[in-house]
DNA sequence: AAAATATGTCAGCTTCGTTGACACATTTTT
DNA sequence: AAAAATGTGTCAACGAAGCTGACATATTTT
């Protein structure tokens, strides 16, 4: 019996049945958004490597010329960070000349932030490839198919 | 004229105008990407904090649960990074009891693993929250809408 | 017997996030 | 005018998660 009862035990707890689609938990979906969006970064990932960059640059020089004038505060909403972090990448982004930042010509105490001739060349070479998976991805859709992956999308997005 | 020449050095290197979609590339679906996928591991990581996890723990338990008996190859194949990354979280998992190690039976150097219930348990309390907010984006889509986003996730993947 | 393979581990490094505390200029409120 | 609140910058310490390089061990393949 405590022989029977340690082989219980010991088959318990090894599950070797895949965890599949069930009781409304998506799987597939789940994957599929890990591994898009794991190749998405990759593309310019090998741009930044050349520059001496990361990914949290990419996202800086990306927002600033998306909405030049933005201010810091802007930014961290948008980033979902703090701006101790904020500070170390957009220091470097401005010391090398891709960013500067302007007072506020009503509150003087914020900072607009506006991209220069090479942070919006750099903020075009990496959104580049990335643009054309999204196209690839695409490739033979209705624009009312784009419009719905566009909607799905948006609500994934927890709403503010 | 040195005077004037200054200033138009200064303007120009000033852009104010928005990085706009323009010439093939897709601005706005690189920011939904970026959105979405920004609130969609939101989720997870409340709970992974309680559990002293984080990302690649859930990433780690998600594969193995999906797939028990895959190999530390496998695992490193699936998530693109180094072993002596992946060394430490798989240590914390089996050492916490979530993940089981087994020699593999054909190729006895392989490390074949295994969730434990408690693995299992984390899994699916992990997707459950993801898998509720894909099912708020898909609301009121049809089957054949469902369908082309994946195909559109799936053609964002680099083709291996 | 030698080479290749799968895995584990040590040591050190980098990026990018965190918290907490405080400084400064400026604006808003009292 | 004084006090409080706000926007930003900065110092210091820390943590999570990736990286490279080197080497060890067991096992399988050649």
């Amino acid at each position: 019996m405590p022989r029977q009862m340690s082989q219980n035990a010991a088959k318990i707890e090894l599950l070797e049945t895949p965890m599949q689609n069930a009781g409304s938990v998506d799987f597939e979906v789940i994957e599929l958004l890990f591994f898009a969006y794991r190749d998405f970064v990759s593309d310019p990932d090998q741009i930044l490597v050349k520059s001496g960059f990361g990914r949290a640059h990419h996202r800086v020089v990306h927002f600033v010329n998306r909405e030049p004038g933005m201010t810091v505060a802007d930014l961290l909403e948008t980033l979902q960070i703090t701006k101790q972090s904020l500070a170390r990448v957009l220091k470097q982004l401005i010391d090398s000349g891709y960013i500067r930042q302007v007072a506020g010509p009503e509150d003087r105490r914020q900072r607009k932030l506006y991209p220069t001739r090479a942070g919006r060349d750099l903020a075009l070479a990496l959104a580049e490839p990335q643009s054309r998976r999204i196209e690839r991805a695409f490739e033979g859709a209705s624009e009312a198919t784009r419009e719905s992956v566009k909607r799905f999308l948006r609500g994934m997005q927890t709403e503010k």
